[in-house]
DNA sequence: GTAGGGTTAG
């Protein structure tokens, strides 16, 4: 059939206005249908460039690129669109070989043609064809293209070569550059991207006019380089902001650790009418799942839901580990489940869930599933697999994984491979074999590697390798108070006081310092956050009453207290009642004093909870008849009815 | 043709 459109006299100029503003591919074709009957679909027609711009707007590459593929020789404004159309899909490489069709024909590429194929080579990291390009634009002095210079600068930065990028701008006549913000904006973004926020200052005083984006990349260098306070105070001053400002702050002081100030930003954003978009909620949900707060996250979640947000992506992604950071796995599994597309984060995602929350069977059961669907896995995912097999203990079917990335996959590992597998054994008490794969590696173990083998020592109480172990984590990092706090302890716990205080007098006289211990509770919106020993909460008084209770009765069901975690913790160790105050019982008291019955309780731990302290929480559950969730720096334990989801194995 | 996002060892 015949589509009736209604036709004017000036068909052509109406067809154009008609492709334009279609916003169905189907009707797309149909228009393309009556362009063919009419005659009116050849090389130099406008309408014809003109149909393949649409069905890239209407995210129809094929089309497009069935469209272009009807002529022979098509016209330089085809090739430009075409060219354009594959570089706004990422599908570089095809941009780029259409870019050499159109050189090596008779067709010279002109102003539209030479940015995006710059574009291009700047995305696939080409530099020596970047400097082809650059070349070839000079030689026909495309190069003082407004376009074409800015597409430059940009390449440049974009290739990590900001020398390169400054000298262009450098190199731009004043009057040229004196009306184009884009160019100053670029040049100040590649300037932040290295690192030289002062050089980019500089720039920024003196530029003739600025927007939003000037401002934006400002503030985003300062993040980056974690100046804070700075880059909030610029954020402050800012004449204008847009929806790219507020989700600069929001990601960037999340990335910091100050989620807190994240999630306030994101609050004030909404507050001031900004309408934000899937990098925002993005953004906003990881700073939740940071912090373990469940409540702002359902909060974000709920206006992601009210506002038209698909879970899928960034969002879905995000979402699934907000869940699954809050303590809410099976939340977060429904959600995975409802997505319509995952990629390989995604399923990373879910399987680092599982595998914190001590479901091994579930993760591996993610990683077939995956497989099936026929996502390609990556290092990261292998990743996400191999703490399963950690957090649970299964350190034959860890081996096989990390030789199936090797040989299968052809996946090199990376230092964070090492140290899981290294912790696989260690947990697991396999101590020799822990370190005779650290001798066996082909690259030299980090702090961290060194670390993940004291811990394991540690736990399995191996002076002897621990001494090892501590002598090169503090020989690669004698600032990090970790390491002598561990070694201390060793002593300590195997009686060697005398050795205990030589390493505390060490860290003393190179004045280490401690990261205090501490834990954090949502009660109803409210945060409260509590160190070791805290007395400041204004309920301070019933919280330690109603500690002292607990502990009472937990004695009468047979809890003891471990006195080895007073030790645990050095600066308070001539404290009696040290035990008592870990701070996760002090957010456990708080809880059952503000909460309701049977409410369940979570509770987020900066460090890894104590043996001490793990064992009061599985009685109290049982006691208060409460679910408590507590997440430390490492996983999650579920205490319910007495025991423990991690089966005390962590 | 510019600014912002989701996962990742101890």
């Amino acid at each position: 059939m015949t589509p009736t459109l209604p036709l004017p006299p000036n068909r052509e100029a109406h067809l154009i206005s008609l492709i334009q503003s279609t916003q169905s591919l189907h009707h797309l074709k149909q228009i393309h249908g009556l362009v063919l009957r009419l005659h009116l679909f050849f090389s130099g027609s406008p309408i014809a460039t003109q149909l393949i711009s649409s069905s890239s707007r209407l995210r129809s590459i094929p089309f497009a690129l069935s469209l272009f593929r009807l002529f022979p020789s098509p016209s330089p404004f085809l090739f430009d669109a075409i060219i354009r159309a594959l570089s706004d899909h990422s599908l570089f490489d095809s941009s780029l070989s259409h870019f050499a069709l159109m050189f090596n024909s008779s067709l010279r590429p002109g102003r539209l043609a030479f940015p995006f194929a710059l574009k291009s080579a700047a995305f696939t990291s080409r530099t020596a064809l970047a400097f082809s390009l650059h070349a070839a634009a000079a030689k026909v002095a495309l190069d003082l293209d407004f376009f074409v210079r800015t597409s430059l600068v940009d390449m440049y930065v974009k290739l990590d070569l900001v020398v390169c990028a400054i000298k262009v701008f450098d190199e731009t006549p004043e009057w040229h550059r004196a009306g184009n913000v884009l160019l100053w904006n670029v040049v100040i973004n590649g300037l932040c991207r290295s690192g030289d926020v002062e050089r980019a200052r500089e720039l920024f005083d003196v530029m003739p006019e600025r927007s939003v984006a000037s401002w934006n990349s400002l503030v985003q260098g300062l993040l980056k380089r974690g100046d804070l306070d700075a880059a909030v105070e610029l954020f402050e001053g800012m004449p204008e902001r847009n929806v790219v400002s507020w989700t600069t702050m929001v990601a960037g002081l999340s990335r910091n650790g100050d989620n807190q100030r994240a999630v306030w930003m994101f609050d004030r954003m909404l507050e001031g009418g900004v309408r934000a978009n899937e990098f925002t909620v993005a953004s906003a949900l990881s700073a939740c799942s940071r912090m373990g707060a469940l409540e702002s996250g359902v909060r974000v979640h709920e206006y992601a839901l009210g506002n038209g947000f698909r879970a899928d992506g960034a969002v879905g992604t995000a979402l699934v580990d907000m869940y699954s950071k809050c303590g809410k796995i099976e939340r977060a599994s429904e959600v995975f489940d409802q997505m319509e597309q995952r990629d390989v984060l995604t399923w990373t995602t879910i399987i680092m869930g599982w595998a914190i929350h001590g479901h091994w069977r579930r993760a591996l059961q993610c990683f077939e599933d995956m497989r099936c669907a026929c996502v390609k896995p990556d290092d990261g995912v292998f990743l996400a697999v191999l703490m399963a097999c950690t957090h649970s203990g299964k350190v034959e079917k860890g081996v096989e994984l990390f030789d199936s990335m090797r040989f299968d996959y052809k996946i090199e590992p990376t230092m964070k491979h090492y140290t899981c597998m290294v912790d696989l054994f260690g947990r697991a008490g396999r101590l020799e074999e822990a370190l005779e794969f650290m001798k066996a590696m082909p690259v030299e173990p980090d702090f961290v590697l060194w670390g993940a083998l004291f811990s394991a020592c540690r736990a399995h109480k191996n002076v002897k390798m621990a001494e090892l172990a501590a002598e090169n984590f503090l020989r690669l990092k004698p600032s990090h108070s970790g390491g002598y706090v561990f070694l201390s302890n060793m002593y300590s716990s195997a009686k060697r006081w005398d050795e205990a205080e030589k390493v505390r007098t060490t860290m003393k006289d190179q004045s280490v310092e401690k990261s205090p211990g501490w834990s954090y509770i949502e009660v109803r919106g409210q945060t409260h956050r509590f160190l070791a020993g805290d007395q400041s909460h204004p309920r301070s008084n019933e919280i330690h009453n109603r500690l002292e209770e607990l502990v009472l009765r937990a004695k009468e069901q047979g809890y003891e207290p471990d006195i080895d975690c007073v030790l645990h913790d050095i600066e308070e160790e001539d404290k009696e009642d040290s035990l008592e105050c870990h701070s996760e019982k002090l957010a456990l008291a708080f809880a059952l004093i503000s909460t309701v019955d049977r409410e369940e309780i979570r509770i987020v731990k900066n460090l890894r909870v104590c043996v001490d302290c793990h064992s009061l929480m599985k009685v109290a559950s049982s006691i208060y008849g409460r679910e408590i969730i507590l997440r430390d720096n490492k996983r999650f334990h579920h205490f319910k009815t007495g025991v423990c989801s991690c089966g005390d194995y962590w």
